[in-house]
RNA sequence: GCGGAUGUAGCUCAGUGGUUAGAGCGCUGGAUUGUGGCUCCGGAGGCCGUGGGUUCGAGACCCAUCAUUCGCC
């Protein structure tokens, strides 16, 4: 018996976003629902009691990190990632594939970093000799980053570390696509994500049949909808994950805001409606949850609201601000004004300033129960704008404050 | 008092007679989208202690002077 389901409860008429209950064996997630990264099987500078209390529901975690440390053998022992990390709620992994994709394409960050190996160009056979990963169909061979140990992820390995890891809901083995990669690439690449897609079903049900025998809660598993900015193939990829009988969806290769009302619709215009879709990684800014969520998201996860957070980077609801600015050192406001964030209830702009400039630990732990805490918050009421039909206007209203057409 | 050492960016210091004097830190602004990340990218800031001299040319060499510092009577 599958202790699993996902129940709309509320739907928006004109658009594809609506609200819904997903039940785990740890838990239950009101969506949509902004999904805290917990890479590391930990959130960055926050205990878990500080991530309840900010409101996070889910903690999503990574089967790349976690097999090379500390290994998903130490995780199963623990009784799995939530008890591992004392966190008392649903849990996330996702497979792995994006980090040995990332992996392949050397140093460079952001758009560039998915862009070379798979331009089949001068420049690709130039960073090649620097890759730490190399695809081929059954798999991905890399180089550990941090020892340079010769690792191997297929779709099968990657389902094995996912039930040993046990998070509540697992991500297919995918590769991820560059929006630059050329279509020829992108078309071979497609037709191994799919094929891993398959493979990742199977082994994952074989494990849940052998988990079920020894009693053990079901572990959900996401298919991944790849196809890059191609109408036709995200399509296609979105058809074919809808036929592969997998508990909900996660959309991969977004990477601009400008794609959501493109690519993510397309995704999820093919996907069957009674199941949750997770956007994978995207979401950095205020548009970008809103625009999800109107085409058809239930669930983000985002790091860079705490990766920011640590950087100094706060978010309002009218732009982001750099707290380490001179201009708040005599600032005793809080971070913002209308925020019931922790942070903002008890702290001021300068104290924030001085954590930071002193390079103190604290500044980090406060600066992210904000940032998460926006984020979290946001959705919840994107969530309740949903129900009571007034989704349109806070939309247009937020929006406007950060000057932002709403025409996107 | 005598002898030595050192005076270059806010700080610690490179700069071996030759374009427009550099670095690290600090200061200042920006970036960050399935975390290879306390990371990355910009910018401002100098009568090179002072005064003379040598030289085509001095932050560098010479003299004087002031300051700091160490050692010795």
């Amino acid at each position: 018996m599958k202790d699993y389901h996902f129940t709309i409860t509320s739907k928006l008429p004109g658009t594809l976003a609506r609200t819904g209950l997903l039940h785990t064996p740890h838990g239950d997630i009101a969506t949509p629902a902004f999904i805290v990264g917990g890479t590391k099987a930990t959130v960055k500078a926050l205990t878990p009691e500080q991530v309840r209390a900010l409101g996070g529901q889910a903690v999503l975690a990574n089967t790349y990190h976690l097999m090379l440390r500390p290994g998903a053998d130490v995780v199963e022992a623990a009784g799995g990632l939530a008890a591992f990390m004392h966190w008392d709620g649903p849990t996330f992994t996702d497979s792995g594939g994006f980090q040995a994709f990332s992996l392949g394409m050397a140093y460079k960050k952001g758009i560039d970093k998915v862009t070379h190996s798979q331009r089949g160009d001068a420049t690709a056979a130039k960073h090649s000799a620097k890759q730490l990963a190399k695809v081929d169909d059954d798999g991905v061979t890399f180089r550990s980053h941090l020892d340079g140990s010769l690792q191997r992820l297929t779709p099968e390995v990657s389902m094995r570390l996912q039930w040993q890891i046990g998070a509540d809901v697992h991500m297919a083995f995918d590769e991820a696509l560059s929006p630059l990669a050329s279509e020829a690439y992108i078309r071979e690449s497609l037709a191994r994500t799919h094929a891993w897609a398959e493979r990742s079903k199977v082994e994952h049900d074989r494990l849940w049949a052998e988990h079920q025998a020894a009693g053990k809660p079901y572990q959900a598993l996401f298919g991944v909808v790849q196809g890059a900015r191609i109408e036709s193939l995200r399509r296609e990829s979105a058809k074919f994950m809808a036929g592969l009988d997998c508990d909900g969806f996660g959309i991969g290769g977004v990477y601009e805001p400008g794609e959501i009302s493109s690519v993510v619709r397309w995704a999820c215009e093919e996907l069957p409606e009674d199941k949750p879709r997770h956007l994978l990684g995207m979401g950095n800014q205020i548009s970008d949850l809103f625009l999800g969520v109107e085409y058809g998201i239930d669930t983000f996860d985002c790091v860079a609201f705490t990766r920011q957070a640590r950087n100094g980077a706060l978010y309002t609801l009218d732009g982001r601000i750099n707290i380490l600015n001179q201009k708040f050192q005599r600032d005793f406001s809080p971070i913002d004004a209308e925020c019931a964030c922790y942070t903002c209830q008890n702290y001021t702009r300068a104290y924030i300033n001085h954590l930071f400039r002193a390079d103190e630990i604290l500044g980090a732990t406060l600066a992210s129960i904000h940032n998460e805490y926006f984020a979290v918050h946001l959705v919840e009421q994107i969530r309740a704008s949903i129900m009571d039909n007034s989704f349109a206007q806070f939309k247009k209203s937020s929006l406007k404050r950060l000057s932002i057409d709403d025409e996107l």
